[in-house]
DNA sequence: TAGATTGTTAATCGATTAACAATC
DNA sequence: TAGATTGTTAATCGATTAACAATC
């Protein structure tokens, strides 16, 4: 298995070729790839024959064939169904993500406790916690968001293993434990991100340190 | 200058030390920050000693002692003022985020260009863009997060340089660009961790590949 | 003291980069 | 062909882990 930081570049050189793609490029070379991502361009062939992604010597990658096995490996080949559980500012904030919509990522419903969140008829329609696990099986839905307070975070995660969920991006600051080691768990947490932040601002400032 | 995953970790202790504080733990030993967070007890003594944290052979580390210092390596040692640009629904999510109020880091104000989302009375108060400047140097904000949509975060960074700010935390999906090597720029892609999260499940439901 | 844990050094592991033969 | 770029191997670099002397 490839390390999460590898799949990150790929997400980059996906974005970058799409970018290089909308400027009418047909072909674009490892160091092009490179430049627009700030990596080496020896970094791009190794990614790229990690997974098998090969281009011609002499003529780079074609921009159609590559985006094609991109898009595989990041499984953007097929539509990807999410739900998101806790409808606030940020789980609202996910299902109307612009940046989704010329993807394969779609977010097909909300869940919350809070009644006057319910919305049957919305394009993402957000229903009660209740039907969550009914939802999931019958749309086969693999992927969860939970965007719910932190004490609410460990139930809503057991109640998405019941209904069968894959994947779980968490943006509650907390640990989740469950002994499935089937479902894949990633843990988005702001203020950490903010610290990590805070660090690097500080140590610029201060570069005896 | 030492990685931002080291950092990443040295958050999780802190947030670990935390929880074994609240429990009444008075000491903590590196083995069980190990557990807590997920890494070997080598390595927490590792990212310790890189930052000078020391505690007692025999004795580990005395918690509030460990906080202070861990806090200090962070930032977290005096207030950090933020001001969100977009108050959509991640900018909104972000103002109201519960996680930030018992921690150092606050959002002291937003900005938008919509009449509708100006708000001078709130807690954390919403103000046109014009006043952006003014409002960053009055206050010595050193932070800024881009929650606009992206056609609009290159020119919100360019003012946000100009005002004075150090550190960017970046939702919108692009690739600031600016010659001031002075400033610190996070990006945090929401499309980009949802295809990482869906890599990680598809290689494990195929454990050939 | 005996025992347990730190702090640090050395070994290992993995990821990145450089180099270059293959080849279009 | 001559020249340029890939694909891959080998070298380097950095981060993690293991081991253990120091010591509380």
């Amino acid at each position: 298995m490839s390390s999460r930081s590898r799949i990150l570049r790929l997400s980059r050189y996906k974005n970058a070729a799409l970018r290089l793609k909308s400027l009418n490029f047909l072909k674009v070379f490892s160091d092009n790839l490179a430049d627009a991502t700030g990596v080496t361009a020896s970094q791009v062939r190794k990614d790229f024959s990690l997974f098998g992604i090969s281009g011609n010597r002499r003529g780079g990658y074609q921009i159609d064939e590559l985006l094609t096995q991109l898009n595989k490996v990041l499984g953007k080949d097929k539509l990807q169904k999410f739900i998101v559980v806790g409808v606030g500012n940020m789980g609202r904030g996910m299902i109307n993500y612009p940046g989704f919509i010329k993807s394969e990522i779609k977010i097909v419903a909300g869940f919350d406790i809070d009644p006057s969140k319910y919305n049957r008829k919305a394009d993402a329609p957000v229903f009660p916690m209740d039907e969550l696990t009914a939802f999931v099986k019958t749309n086969e839905v693999e992927f969860g968001i939970i965007a719910v307070p932190d004490f609410a975070a460990q139930e809503v995660f057991e109640r998405l293993i019941q209904a069968g969920i894959k994947g779980v991006l968490n943006f509650a600051p907390i640990r989740l434990k469950s002994d499935n080691t089937d479902i894949v768990v990633h843990n988005l947490n702001l203020e950490t991100e903010i610290e990590n932040l805070i660090y690097f601002v500080n140590t610029k400032v201060n570069p005896a340190e």
